[in-house]
DNA sequence: TTTTGAGTTGTTCGA
DNA sequence: GTCGAACAACTCAAA
């Protein structure tokens, strides 16, 4: 028998079931079908096909040394163009790993039964999460809205199986279908402005395997301490690669009970910080999968009254990185020059994009969509709303984060912030994160000239920090 | 069914 | 500068 192997958000070849299945058959065709009109609304953003297009290259490669190759395929429609194929190639069996997104979940479903019904067998697998959505609730059967018991439910469970080795050779068929070169699928921007994620990034399995080894080897026995810290490298940076499935979450489970085991630790390596962020993955994913309207609405309806601003100017300073907030603005630098932001910042822009700017989360959402190498639908929603406060665990309302005494706290040489604003560069310490409150002496000497190098703050977090619980109260107040 | 305890990530104020 | 209290009320999970 032949079987299409359908890669899309798993692209890997290790710890890979849908093609270790087909690897068993007679012969095996990968093949990625390039369908962004089916992703809509949330096709893939630039610096998200800038990754995709080297994950590409890079899966088509690791599947040479099986003796096999990648089939690229553009289309509208995905189910035909795999019966095409498999008409094309006398295919009788299509195997992939499951997506949880609302949308390709209800097209995975009914591409399944349209296989089925012509005739040709449909197989799909769980590559991408430790427990499938549909297997955890809470005692009475519905799903966990709380992280903590959700968690340690997940913790009670089996263990996720081991991953599964990559196959020593994938069985090749008589002849091969046509393929596209990956240029062909224009994921690349038409102006290069990829420099600073070609800098920052190594797409692909081994890139994968390799932040996860670095991440063990220096980052892991500090990251409760480092972790928060944005100038530091206190954090794995896996998020990409997790997305796109060049490695898995069985794999950083195993890699973090084997580094625990070789030090003695295996009773308390479940509780370790690094793998809990595993488990908001996971959380993100179960939320998703049961409540499939909120990456447009917030989980808690009560929000749908709540009065945001209408103020174009504000949210272009906030994505343009200039809304005078030093360690808001080196994180916005730092998300448009790399398509990453640390997560510590993410919280404080978010915070300061929602909270003091009045901002809708969701406009918020849509530019970290556009602009993260690691944008996943479920992790965006989940952490928007969270800061929000209008999703799961939802923060208290008077939660606003004060982005000078964050920036203090947790950039406290302003290492980050130079980095990135490097116009503050000669700024002391002292005022790094409250570049305006600076004697105009200090700035003089540091070769400042506030609303010209660098601009004065666009709003008064205090004053704004006011008109939000107002907003908040008068969202809870008004009548439905 | 009712009750009880708890909830990732914070800030400000006043002693 | 440091510390503890106050900031509301609500929802969820589990007993």
């Amino acid at each position: 028998m032949t079987t299409l192997v359908w890669f899309r958000t798993d692209l890997r070849i290790a710890d890979n079931p849908a093609l270790a299945a087909a690897a068993a058959d007679d012969a095996a065709i990968p093949v990625f079908i390039h369908s962004p009109a089916e992703e809509a609304p949330w096709a893939p953003g630039a610096a998200s096909r800038w990754w995709l297009h080297h994950s590409l290259e890079r899966l088509a490669e690791d599947l040479r040394g099986l003796g096999s190759r990648l089939i690229l395929r553009a289309a509208d429609d995905s189910l035909r163009e795999l019966l095409a194929l498999a008409s094309a190639c006398g295919a009788r069996r299509v195997v992939w790993n499951r997506r949880y997104e609302p949308a390709a979940i209800a097209r995975d479903k009914q591409i399944k039964t349209a296989l089925r019904a012509a005739g040709i067998a449909a197989d799909s697998f769980n590559a991408a999460l430790l427990h499938e959505p549909w297997n955890v609730a809470n005692k009475s059967g519905a799903p966990y809205q709380v992280f903590t018991p959700f968690w340690r439910h997940c913790l009670s469970l089996a263990a996720p199986d081991e991953p599964l080795e990559a196959p020593a050779l994938l069985p090749a068929p008589p002849a091969w279908p046509q393929s596209l070169e990956p240029a062909a699928l224009s994921l690349l921007p038409r102006i290069d402005w990829a420099g600073g994620l070609r800098g920052a990034w190594t797409p692909g399995g081994r890139g994968a395997e390799h932040c996860l080894d670095a991440f063990l080897g220096e980052a892991f026995t500090a990251y409760t301490e480092r972790r928060n810290r944005p100038d530091l490298a206190g954090t794995s940076r896996l998020s990409p690669h997790l997305h796109f499935g060049e490695i898995g979450p069985r794999r950083v489970w195993q890699a973090a009970r084997r580094f625990a085991r070789a030090r003695g630790l295996e009773d308390s390596w479940q509780q370790s910080q690094f793998l809990t962020e595993i488990g908001w993955r996971e959380f993100a994913h179960h939320l998703l999968y049961h409540f499939p309207h909120t990456p447009a609405e917030p989980l808690r309806a009560s929000f749908a009254m709540f009065p945001w601003r209408d103020d174009p100017e504000a949210l272009a300073a906030w994505r343009d990185g200039r809304t005078g907030y030093p360690i808001v603005d080196a994180g916005m630098r730092q998300l448009w020059r790399t398509g990453w932001m640390h997560n510590r910042v993410r919280m404080i822009s978010a915070s300061f994009l929602v909270k003091d700017l009045l901002q809708p989360w969701t406009a918020g959402a849509a530019w970290f969509w556009d602009t993260l190498v690691d944008a996943d639908l479920a992790a965006n929603t989940l952490g928007w709303q969270w800061v929000t406060g209008c999703g799961a665990d939802a923060a208290p309302y008077f939660r606003i984060f004060n982005p000078s005494g964050q920036g203090a706290k947790f950039d406290p040489q302003g290492h980050y912030v130079r980095h990135y604003l490097p116009e503050l560069a000669r700024l002391p310490d002292e005022w790094i994160h409250e570049p305006w409150r600076a004697p105009p002496s200090v700035l003089h000497e540091a070769g400042i000239r506030l609303g010209v190098d660098y601009p004065f703050p666009i709003v008064d977090h205090g004053l704004a920090r006011q008109r939000a619980l107002q907003a908040l109260a008068l969202s809870k107040g008004a009548p439905l």
